[in-house]
RNA sequence: GCCGGCAUGGCCAAGUGGCUAAGGCAAUGGAUUGCAAAUUCAUCAUCCCCAGUUCGAGUCUGGGUGCCGGCUCCA
């Protein structure tokens, strides 16, 4: 099955080809860990996670790198503001590099949750600090940068493609009156690649003089390098990425190493909240733990996400989630009738209709720029199937392997398991389920109904069905 | 001011110009149940408005209206 992505730089669906067969490199720009990671930034993180589970699915090797930003993003004025890290630092009354731990294992933790597989690299800014000068040194070497004082700026001027991304102008970016009037840049679009602040608190000195931090856009340049060469496959972001991010790092990396930068650039829609933007203003900047406290899980939010398509906004409400966290555990559901039809069965590479619209479906779906939508439909519509027939242990069994080896792949752990507190033990629920029967025979039904409130409140679903009691988490 | 995107049932959402417009959630009716839950069966949209192209348009073109985004920190 071919792969085709679309590509923002192109603006339209490519076939996906790899510079090398079989294998597929990309870089993620991360966090900025100056504050916890709210869900629209987690659209971004599962969208890549679920490009590179797509990948692993179609047979691909995966190499995943995601950056944090842990110095130079800067608050308002890309000149003149004030580093986002410090200023959380100095918020708080702490060192920055306190801040960049305690976010980062919130980050780390929150990406567990989702059921996120981890990248093959985390680096961190300040840890490629000597790339990040060598690469601006090149760049003024070659007459795309250059300094003022203790400051390296790029000349945007110097590369005839600035814009091709983002489809910005520089003559009409420069007519914009947004653009900060800094006397020290040649041309008012030029963007700065290293500053120099005496009062900046992480700081390094280096050939360009002492007390300098990178700026923001060659953090990624540098680190994307460094992990998988000068030309790669894949470069993802939100798409406020796209401009000024996104577009500077081609400028920067294309100019540095004369050839192409990557191959497929693609960026995810903003999450809206309740029809609008997300803003600290309303009060709908949502963490995991708001939604945890609203009762659903990670993987509640992680399911509404691939509902909706990447590229399309998606507008973030609590209802909307209670759709998916419905949705999620019927399939959980689905997940379990087919291990109890199929037994022991360990035949799997049965054949049958319905299976096998389902699997040429769902991989369709995702070859087609990951339209998860139709994916999730094809999944539905098996389970339908399913529920309606006499389906065999073989068929069952073949069907499980579907749901577990490529659904699952694809989507992550479906299971809730991990949603909740485990405060009720297996052989209490089962004490409690012998004294309800126990009731029920002796048709004495308030203390039967008395018991069943008791493992609902506790979290536990019983089923009376013709095979006997049943039970599960809910 | 300059760019770009979107507009499908109560909510979310897929949709290569052509049979009866996927799927999910919710809802309604029936089966089942001691009552529930779970399960199961059934029902539930003509695609923002106007004009055009076409044998045929949700799907292409033009106009209108509305919403969102980028150009400025943001995933």
């Amino acid at each position: 099955m071919e792969l085709h992505l679309y590509d923002t730089r192109a603006r339209q669906k490519r076939k996906f080809l790899p510079l090398e067969e079989g294998k597929v490199g990309m870089y993620h720009c991360g966090p900025t860990v100056y504050q916890r990671p709210h869900i629209g930034n987690y659209r971004a993180f599962l969208f890549a996670d679920l490009l590179r589970r797509v990948f692993e699915v179609l047979g691909y090797e995966v190499k995943q790198i995601m950056n944090l930003t842990d110095v130079g993003h800067l608050l308002a004025d890309a000149e003149e503001g004030e580093d986002k890290l410090e200023a959380q630092a100095r918020k708080d009354n702490v060192d920055p590099w306190q801040i960049v731990e305690q976010v980062s294992e919130l980050f780390f933790a929150d990406l567990s949750a989702l059921g996120i597989q981890l990248a093959h690299a985390y680096p961190r800014a300040t840890e490629y600090i000597d790339e990040m000068v060598e690469m601006i040194e090149v760049l003024v070497e070659k007459g795309h940068a250059y300094k003022v004082g203790s400051n390296v700026y790029f000349d945007v001027h110097s590369f005839d493609k600035y814009g091709e991304l983002s489809g910005n102008n520089i003559a009409e970016l420069e007519a914009g009156a947004r653009l900060e009037i800094n006397d020290e840049k040649r041309h008012p679009a030029d963007f700065a690649l290293w500053k120099t602040d005496e009062k900046h608190l992480m700081k390094w000195d280096t050939v360009f003089g002492d007390n300098g931090f990178p700026g923001w856009h060659i953090e990624c340049s540098a680190m994307s390098r460094q992990f998988l060469g000068d030309h790669f496959d894949i470069h993802t972001g939100g798409e406020d990425n796209v401009f000024p991010h996104h577009e500077c790092e081609i400028a920067q990396s294309e100019c540095a190493h004369g050839g192409k930068f990557v191959n497929y650039w693609m960026h995810t829609k903003f999450l809206q909240v309740d029809g609008g933007k997300m803003s600290k203003s309303l009060a709908n900047v949502y963490s995991l733990d708001d939604l945890g406290d609203r009762g659903f899980c990670a993987l509640d939010f992680r399911f509404l996400m691939m509902r909706g398509h990447y590229r399309s906004s998606l507008n973030f409400t609590f209802k909307g989630l209670q759709g998916a966290a419905e949705a999620r555990k019927n399939l959980c559901s689905f997940i379990k009738r087919l291990q109890s039809v199929a037994g022991d069965t360990s035949s799997t590479a049965i054949e049958f209709d319905p299976l096998n619209t389902a699997r040429q479906d769902f991989i369709a779906a995702l070859c087609d720029d990951l339209n998860t939508s139709a994916a999730i439909a094809a999944v539905f519509t098996l389970r339908s199937e399913f529920m309606k027939g006499d389906f065999t242990a073989d068929q069952a069994a073949a069907t499980l392997d579907f749901m577990l080896n490529t659904v699952q792949k694809v989507f992550g752990d479906l299971d809730y398991i991990q949603c909740t507190d485990d405060e009720i033990s297996d052989s209490d629920v089962d004490d409690l389920i012998a004294q309800r029967t126990q009731a029920r025979a002796d048709k004495e039904w308030a203390k039967a109904d008395e018991v069943r409130d008791q493992l609902t409140a506790a979290g536990i679903v019983v089923e009376d069905t013709a095979d006997g009691i049943k039970w599960h988490r809910a």
